[in-house]
DNA sequence: ACAAATTAGTTATGCGCATAACATTATTCG
DNA sequence: CGAATAATGTTATGCGCATAACTAATTTGT
């Protein structure tokens, strides 16, 4: 691949992520939350609560970043840490209802910012994009083992 | 759009950008820099010298973050910052020699991560995925002139 | 059983990014 | 002209994210 074509893939991947983030920032502001959080929010209102580490993983960010995000949820209410009876070392989180609410009004807004993102795209386009996105992702992640050439989109859960 | 769908395309948006960012800083680390730095040596190394204000627009972001990147890659050789002659407000920026023998380098990992990227893609979805993210971005895109059609599809309005 | 290795979480630090408030210089216009 | 306005850049501050170094608790292996 010729350096335009990549700077072109790298570019957009950059950009997107920079206007994405910024658009998600202006809709979260009047809610009071941080682009980041909401996928705190939406992780626990999805699952359950849960295990910070837990939420390092499918957050896909580091122990320590969950550490300051929650810290500063649970200083504006709307998430509650407590300890863990089965394990000393780790300690729960879960919503609050001011939480639960947040995360109900987050899904509106989610379902808003999607349809603005992908208007004007070409038919077809938008049912495959989510597949797309995620194979890149993929083939970048490293903290992931890699899959060389599974066509395994595995919905099995790994033992 | 419902709520899953909304989620699975936000949420691939936004690990992607994690973990496109993790992998550009694993690979740029080498070379002395973090995920950032190499699109404004990039931008430099295109277009020549310029000045803030328009690495500020070509970078797509704000002003005082372009003032804290060019301080450290000043500091670290590969830029430099003079006044300019014709306005007494803005500062001429450009690549040393050292940089520009890192904005090479960095076009060689640029070229290796977009394949790394794009493994596995469907046939012709490689060509057409610039072209898709950045109508993304468009749609999402605050600071640039709103879209060509009069009709606001947005939810939210900001006055 | 007990030392070694693993795991959960925290603290410290640093970068990129943002907004707000500000100083300085340029430009526009009554 | 001179005053209002716009543009360039900086400082201060804060958030999300990262890595490195650490403590404390749990699991493993012999």
């Amino acid at each position: 691949m010729d350096f335009e074509q990549a700077d072109a893939l790298n570019q957009a991947i950059r950009l997107l992520s920079l206007r994405h983030r910024a658009r998600a920032a202006a809709l979260l502001a009047p809610l009071g939350l941080h682009p980041g959080q909401e996928a705190l929010l939406l992780e626990l209102a999805r699952t359950g609560p849960m295990i910070q580490a837990q939420l390092s993983e499918a957050l896909g960010c580091e122990p320590p970043s969950v550490t300051l995000m929650t810290r500063k949820l649970e200083a504006t209410g709307h998430i509650r840490r407590t300890p863990a009876p089965s394990d000393k070392r780790a300690s729960i989180v879960e919503l609050t209802d001011s939480g639960k609410a947040l995360a109900d009004q987050v899904k509106q807004l989610w379902c808003a910012l999607a349809e603005e993102t992908v208007t004007g795209l070409p038919a077809g386009t938008v049912e495959v994009l989510p597949g797309i996105l995620n194979t890149l992702t993929g083939n970048v992640d490293t903290r992931r083992p890699r899959h060389p050439h599974g066509r395994r989109h595995g919905l099995v859960a790994e033992s």
